[in-house]
Order: C-alpha cells, then structure tokens, then sequence
DNA sequence: ACATGAGGTTGCTTATATGCAACATAGCGT
DNA sequence: ACGCTATGTTGCATATAAGCAACCTCATGT
C-alpha cells in the first residue's frame, strides 16, 4: 500500500485535471498520469472519468475523498509541527516585507547576516504581493498594521512616524512665491494604497492642507519618496525614509506622528525553528537600534500622545 | 512532501526496529533505515534514537506519532472501501476455514470453481491459525459458532449434526464381550478444543457414556476421525465427516443432535467485492446442496428441538 | 470547415530507490 | 571471557519510477 498513491489522488480530486494536479505536485503530468493508472489497477476500481475536458470523479472515488482532504490537511499541520523544529542554522527563510522597510533598513545589514549564518538562505518577497503564510508559504511576514492576524505569532518592533517633508527646492521656490504651507497654491503628492499607512498619510495631509493642489498620486511609497525629492510637491512620509535624504526637510511646524506598529509575526509552528528564530532577531535587533529613526530623530514627548 | 514518509514512520514507531519495520512493510531494512535517515535529513528534526537494541522515539516524533497512527489507520479503513468495491473476477480470496470442513466439502468441489473462476486464486488457511479478519488478514472466514463476530457479515450455512460413531470392528468386539453402551468396560475417545463443536461433543459423551473410559483425548477433529476408525474408542463426529466412511456406523440409539451454526462472515468493505462474493456464493450452494448429510442423514424431526 | 489549444497518453532516456549480501557493533547467555 | 545473535548500516547490481518531448484526441472558436 502507497501512501502516495492517496497524495495524487488528493491533487487530481482537488485539481481535475492531471497537468493542473501535477503542477500542484511539482512533477511532470506523465508522472500523475502513470500513477493514476497504477493506483485504480492495484484497487480494482475505478476513481475517475477520463475526458478531453479533464477528469471527473466516480461516485466511488467520491465517497472517500473527503476523508482523504482531511488526511492531507493533517498531514501538511504534523510536517508544519515537524518542521517547525528544525534546529539547523541552513535551510531558506522566506521574508515577506514592505519593500521600502526592506530598502531602507535590512538590505544594508543582510551581509552581516549571511556573515554570521553563511548556510541560511534569505528569500525576500516585496508585502503586496503577500503569500499566505498560513498555508507556510512564507516563514516571517512584516508589515505595518496595527491588526495583526490572531492566527500568527510575534511581536511589535516599533511604531513608524510620519512626517511631511519636501525638497529644499521646493520650499525655497514657494518662500519666493509667498505661497504658505496649507494655504493657496500648495502642492503636494499623495500615497495612496490599501494600507494604514497610507491612510494615515491621508489623514495627516487632510488634516494639515485640506485645500492643497495634488497632481501626484502614488500607489507606492518608494513612488512617493521619490516624487517628494523631485520637488513633485510635499508628501507625508516615514522619517526612517526621509531623514536620511540630506536635501529633504521637514515642512511647517507639524510634528512627526506615529503611524501604524511595525509588526513581525511568523507560523506558531516556525517560533521555535533556530533559522527563523536567528533572523527574526536579527532584524529585531535592527529595528531597536534604529528606533530613534524610526520614530522621527527629533520627535518630542508631546507628538507621542 | 512524501506520504510514504509516515508510513514508514508508523511502522518504525510501532516496531521501535528497523528490521520489524521492514518486515510489517514488506521491505528490505536498508530500505527502511535510508528512508529514515532522509525523512529526518529533510525535516531537520531526529524522529529516533538509534542503538543496537532497536530505536527509541525522541520527543519531537512522540509529539505527532498519534495523529500519524490515526492517518495510517484512516487510510487503511479508505483502502480497505475502495478494495472493497473490487469487480474484476480476479485477485485472490484468503479463506479461514476448518480443516475437516475444507477436506470433507470444499477442495473436491474447488477445481469446478478455478473452471468458473480461473483468474481467482484461493487461499486457505486452517480455522485453528485463525487471522484477524478485522485488520484485512483474509477476507473470508468459516467457522462452527453460535456468534458470530459482530463486526462482520454473513450468514448461517447450515448447523451441523454430531452423532456417536464407532468402527464396525469395535462394534463386534464390544457386543462380543458384552459391554453395553455406556455400560462398564465402555471405551471412548474425546476431542478436546476450544471450540463449540469440541464443547458440544463432549456434552454429548457425558449425557450418554459418563462413566467411559477414555484412553485417547484429540485436540484435533481430524485425529479424532481418524481415532475412532481405528478403533480406538466411539466418540461422537459430525455427520458429515463419518457418514461417508462405510467402516463406520451409528452407535446406541443416540439421534443425530444438532451442533454450532457454521457460519460464513466476511468483512463489511468485502460484501460487494465480486471475487469475494461469487466464491461466497459458491459455497453456500455446496452446503445447500449437501445440508442432508451436515444434518445427518437420518436426522428426524424430533431430534432437532 | 478549419485551425487552435487544452487535455491525457506513450517511447525513450535518465535519475532514483530498492534488494541483496556483507559488514560493524553492542548486548546476552554460557 | 567467549561466542552468539540481535541490532543498524554500507557497496554494488538491479529494478523501478520520473522527466522530457512528441503524440493523439476532442472541444471550441473563427
């Protein structure tokens, strides 16, 4: 008896078709073809219809799949558990991460990780295009949000401040013309995306400039720094971004605001696997020494409340 | 992510040996020990200990090693369904079946059924080995009893009769020198065995020879034949078995008295399975046809009640 | 009516896993 | 103390399964 056989029986039930099962499988359709055949051989009984449009399964196979889903769930939850604690420092830690956060903080730093574990393999995935960790696509997942999913373990690095910035440029040429922050005439740029970040940039920006002319919309915030450093218009943006910029400066009299937390949360499963556990503080380590960026160089006591 | 993986892992586990394992799997042990080591290698976890004594589940595979248990059992009660629904007339049939009772009825008759059959092969296995049918050991099971595991399916072929025989010689000898039936100097043999048919037999004995002198004792219906054709004693014998012998005869006025049912079972998966049924089927019609000597042939009505 | 594309299948080559036999090692009984 | 037998492991020949590419078939759309 082949467990196996049960695995491809799972795929093709769940896929209908042998190229999309072995696809799903990671082998080639001749391969879930033969099996197939071997596997209705061996039992006697038939458990699909074969036709051009796919396969369509027979009230026999029906009768049992199932069962036979739910073996495959569990099976996936008892390697997740075994893996999970897998003590070797080798092995890939798949990352899902805003691509800024990872621009600005961590590609820096990684060869000073593959430095201290030259045999952990990093795969980094930029966060809108998020992979569901849940069905261990992915092993950490970091992102701003101050709703973390309940199913998923880790902790809150710190929070991000927010600020308006905008190129000297800019703020020399509107000096010149007299145009006030807020006031008539003031342009700025807008980030706008599905994400707390971005609306609490846009909360800020209504906030402080309801009447601002706005010709820049950006769906993404490395869109958005960069239009504030062509002088595109003010935009609100982390400080951790902006203050690094030597020709970017904060506008007006608003202090910078704390956004969203950062979150790093990973699989339950994954707490104690040693390659995740390594990164996970490693990065933790970062955020810590970067706080005082991160929450804006020259934020005062008042702006936290 | 292999399946077979577990299996082999719920055979380790519960054999705690390579070896074991590899034998309940039917495999070669290298087999098992390299399977082992990459199941661990690609997990990254130890699932064992090894020593020379066997193997010693770490903490990490006790974890998980009930839920594989519950899958390996799963899938076997899955495969044991789709087996079950089996039309082909091929495949083998594995019978339990008594002795006497394969001798007496069933192997003269099976050439008809490989003429019918030829692709079904038949395997027999003597009623005292008895496998456990529950876990897929064999698919039939004929057997002399008033109940019938419940677990299975089946019916009742036919009671049989056990009467008191004696070898003509034995007759002459005792009438020559006057030993009456059950009277002084009255030798018998017994067969002993844990079964209804032994228990029956030897009720019977009691009633009606209690003070006998009995030499021989047969843990065997077949030496127990065997025994009172030789002379050895009368004893009491299915029907079945002594009528066809001319050397033997009825002894005293003792009727015929009906024993266990036999009953034919077979597992529940099994009931639709065509070889199983057409070879069930086969056999019911050898007992229907031959229920006048399983009665005994003089059986009448009184001796029934 | 024809081309197109999706589907499952087959021949051949290559990769992989298995079986066999021999081995090394540790416990156990004599 | 010794040999014995149990265990798990390794080298090599073989059997088995997988991958690749080409194939056939049929539904579908133009």
């Amino acid at each position: 008896m082949d467990w196996d056989d049960y695995k491809y029986f799972s795929a093709l039930a769940a896929t209908r078709s042998v190229r999309a099962a072995a696809e799903q499988l990671g082998v080639n359709p001749s391969t879930v073809s033969r099996r197939l055949e071997h596997f209705e051989q061996r039992l006697g009984v038939q458990l699909f219809t074969r036709s051009q449009r796919g396969l369509t399964i027979t009230p026999e196979g029906a009768e049992v799949i199932a069962r036979v889903n739910e073996i495959a769930a569990d099976l996936g939850n008892i390697e997740g558990k075994l893996v999970g604690q897998d003590q070797r420092l080798s092995g890939l830690v798949r990352v899902v991460i805003p691509e800024v956060i990872a621009l600005s903080l961590l590609v820096k730093e990684l060869s000073r990780f593959q430095d201290l574990y030259p045999d952990i393999e990093i795969s980094m995935v930029p966060g809108h295009q998020r992979p569901d960790i849940n069905i261990r696509e992915a092993d950490v997942l970091i992102e701003p949000t101050d709703h973390p999913d309940e199913h998923l373990v880790g902790r809150a690095l710190s929070p991000i401040a927010i600020a308006a910035y905008g190129s000297q440029e800019l703020i020399d040429r509107e000096a010149r013309e007299g145009v006030r922050l807020g006031g008539e005439g003031n342009i700025w740029v807008e980030y706008l995306a599905d994400s707390e970040m971005s609306r609490a940039s846009r909360r800020l920006r209504v906030a402080h400039a309801p009447d601002a002319l706005i010709f820049v919309r950006n769906h993404s915030l490395l869109l958005q720094l960069e239009s504030v450093r062509q002088g595109l218009g003010y935009g609100f943006l982390p400080c951790i971004l902006a203050e690094s910029d030597p020709n970017l400066s904060r506008v007006g009299d608003i202090p910078p605001v704390l956004g969203p937390s950062m979150w790093m949360l990973t699989h339950p499963d994954l707490r104690n696997t040693k390659r995740v556990k390594v990164f996970m503080d490693f990065v933790r380590d970062i955020f810590e020494r970067r706080s005082h960026e991160l929450l804006g160089a020259e934020l005062n006591s008042a702006s936290l409340g």
